[in-house]
DNA sequence: CTGAAAGCGCTTACAG
DNA sequence: CTGAAAGCGCTTACAG
C-alpha cells in the first residue's frame, strides 16, 4: 500500500512551494485532477465540490505553479520580445503597447535587448527558445533573415520593420521610405532645396530606407542629390551633434536638415545652438519617430509619426492570433508628418 | 519488460520539444542522468562518454528545457523586475543596468510595469511569484510595506528608493532629500531667493522627500517657505507645463524653479518658452534625475544626478548576492548636482 | 564513474 | 461527474 503522501526528501531550496494542488485537493477532500479541472474550467464539476475547492484555494491564496503547468501543457504563456535596447526611447512606446495587449490576454512579455548587433539578437532569440516562450516579437533588428527563419521553426515570430515571408513568420512592415519621402517633401514644399540628411549607423535597414525616401523626394522635385549633404550619425544624440558640426564645418550651404530619427535631431539642435544658429530661422530641422519628448523640445520638433505604440499593440495581437490559430490581420499604422515649429517656409 | 521508449500520445501542441535529454542519451549510448551531469558539470564523467555526449549535443544544438529544469530544481533563473512603466525614461536606465548584470550571471529579467498605482504593483508581484521568479527587484513604487513583506516570505526582494527592513528584504535607499537640498542650495548660492517648486503626483514618497529637501535648503538659508510657490505637477512633461503656467498666472514672483524631476523641467521649459521667457536669463530651472536627454535640451539642464543605471546594477548585484547566500553590500551611488546652462547667478 | 528510479507540480486521456 | 495513473523533461539521491 502506497502512502497517500509519500515522505519526500526536502531537496535544497526553501523556495519549494508549500501549497500545491495536492494540499488543496486533500483539504477539499477531492483528487488533484478535480482541483485542476475546476481551476481551468476544463470539465463539468458538481457545484458541491466546486465550492469546497474554491474555499480551499481562497484560504491558501493558491495559484498553480507556472513551471509545472508549462511543462505539462507545453506552453509558457510567455512571449519573448526583442528590442534593440530596453532603454531606447524609441522602442519604449512599442514595448509598452506589447505589454498592455499581452497582459490583457494573460501572457507576459520577456523583454531582451539586441543592442543593435546581430550576435546579441541571436543570443536573445536562443534564450527565448530555451526558456520556452510561446512566440517571439522582434522589433526590427539586423539578424539575418535565414536565422529568423530557423528560429521560426521552433516558435512563431512576428517581426516589425521588415517584410519577411515564411512559415510561422508574420511581418508588420514599417513604411520608412514613405515617411521619409513625406518629410523631405514637406521641406521642399516649404521652399527648401538644400536639405542635409543625417543618417543612422550604417548597417541598419531602416536608415537606408529613410535615406532612400529622402532621395525620392528630391528626385520628384528635380533637386539634384548632393552626397556632401549627407552626414553620418549613429541614431543617437551625440551622432546628430557631431554630424551637424561636420556639415557646418564643411562649409556646404543648407537651409534644412532632415534627421534619420528624433534623437539625432535632438543632437543636431544642440549642435546648431552651440554655433549660435536659430531653429527654424537659420535652419529648419525635421526628425523621424515623433518621440514624446519631441513635443517638448525647443522649438517643438517637426517629425514623422508612425505610432510605435500602435505597432507594438499590433505585434502583440498578431502573435496572439497566430497562437490561437487565426490569421493575423492588421492595417499598418498610418504614417504622417507632424508639423511643429522647427521648420519654416523659406 | 518495459519498452525503452514507451509509446506516448502526442498531446496537442506541436511545440513539444523534438529533442530531449533522452534522445541525446540514446544517441550517445548513455543514460539521461549522465547527459544531465555532463551538461551541468555536476559530477565526474569519463572523458570518453563526455566526448560522445558533447558531440550529440552539438549535432542537435540541444539545450535543456527551462520549464522542466525549473521544476526539477525549484529555480527559474529569472528575476522579476518591477518599474513603474517600461517606457519611462527615468526607469529605463535602471532597467538597463539590471538587465546587464543579470545577463552576466545567467539570469533573465522579467520586466513589468506598476503604472504608479498600488493595485498594478500588487498584480505584478503576484505574477512574479506565480511565475516562479527566484527574486524580485522593485524600483520604488507605492505598494504598502506590509505587502512587500508578505511577498518577501516567498522570495527575496530588493527595493530601491525606500528603506524597508525585514527578512529577505534588502533596500537600497535613494537620497532624494539630500539631492533636493543640494539642488536648492545651488540655486540659493547663485543668489536666488524666490524659488518655485513643482511637485510630482501626491502619493509618491520620492516627491515628498524632494520637497522636503527643498524646504531644508530654504530653512538653512533662512528663506521663508512660501506655499504659493509650490505648484503641483505629475512627474511628466505636461504636468510641468501646466504647473509653470499656474505659477506664472498667479502673479507670484520667482526667479528660479526647481522641478521634482527632469521630465517636469522639460515641460516647464516649454511653458516658459510659450510665455516668451528665456532660460536662464528670465528664470533659472533645475531638474532632478539627470536624464540622458537633459544634456541635449536647450539650454542644457542643470539637474541632480544619482545614476539610476548604477542603482540598477547594484540592485541586480544585491539580489544575486542574496540568492548566493551572501550578504549584499553596496555603497549607494553618489548624489550630486550637475551644473549646466539652465541656471544663472542672479 | 554510471544507471534506474523517484520526484518536481501540474494536466489529461482512460476508465469507471 | 470523478479518480488513479501516466506523462511533460529535467535533476539527483541511491545503489552499484
Amino acid at each position: 500500500m502506497r502512502a497517500k503522501h509519500p515522505a519526500r526528501k526536502a531537496r535544497g531550496s526553501r523556495s519549494r512551494r508549500a501549497i500545491t494542488l495536492r494540499v488543496i485537493a486533500d483539504e477539499a477532500g477531492v483528487s488533484p485532477s478535480t482541483v485542476s479541472r475546476i481551476i481551468n474550467g476544463t470539465a463539468k464539476v458538481s457545484d458541491q465540490l466546486k465550492v469546497a475547492v474554491q474555499a480551499a484555494i481562497a484560504k491558501h491564496d493558491f495559484r498553480p505553479d507556472a513551471a509545472a503547468r508549462g511543462l505539462a501543457l507545453g506552453r509558457s504563456l510567455t512571449i519573448g520580445v526583442l528590442s534593440q535596447a530596453i532603454d531606447s526611447p524609441f522602442y519604449a512606446e512599442g514595448l509598452r503597447g506589447v505589454e498592455k495587449r499581452l497582459l490583457q490576454a494573460g501572457y507576459a512579455a520577456l523583454f531582451m535587448s539586441g543592442n543593435w548587433n546581430e550576435a546579441d539578437e541571436d543570443r536573445c532569440l536562443r534564450e527565448f527558445i530555451d526558456r520556452g516562450v510561446d512566440g517571439i516579437i522582434m522589433f526590427s533588428g539586423c539578424l539575418a533573415d535565414s536565422a529568423v527563419r530557423r528560429y521560426a521553426r521552433r516558435v512563431p515570430i512576428v517581426v516589425t520593420g521588415r517584410s519577411l515571408r515564411g512559415p510561422r513568420i508574420f511581418s508588420l512592415p514599417v513604411n520608412d521610405r514613405e515617411g521619409a519621402r513625406l518629410a523631405a517633401r514637406h521641406l521642399i514644399e516649404a521652399g527648401h532645396r538644400r536639405i542635409a540628411f543625417i543618417t543612422g549607423a550604417e548597417n541598419h535597414p531602416d536608415g537606408l530606407e529613410r535615406l532612400s525616401g529622402y532621395r525620392t523626394a528630391l528626385a520628384d522635385a528635380a533637386i539634384e542629390f548632393d552626397p556632401h549633404l549627407v552626414a553620418e550619425g549613429n541614431w543617437h544624440e551625440d551622432g546628430g551633434f557631431r554630424a551637424v558640426n561636420g556639415l557646418l564645418d564643411s562649409g556646404r550651404r543648407f537651409t534644412a536638415v532632415f534627421c534619420v530619427n528624433d534623437q539625432t535631431a535632438h543632437g543636431a539642435y544642440l549642435g546648431l545652438f552651440r554655433r549660435g544658429l536659430k531653429i527654424p530661422d537659420d535652419v529648419s530641422v525635421v526628425g523621424f519617430d515623433d518621440l514624446p519628448s519631441s513635443s517638448y523640445v525647443l522649438p517643438p520638433l517637426t517629425s514623422v509619426r508612425q505610432s510605435v505604440h500602435e505597432l507594438g499593440e499590433q505585434s502583440a495581437e498578431a502573435i496572439l492570433a497566430i497562437l490561437a490559430g487565426r490569421r493575423p490581420r492588421v492595417d499598418p499604422p498610418q504614417i504622417k508628418v507632424i508639423v511643429r515649429e522647427s521648420t519654416r517656409r523659406l
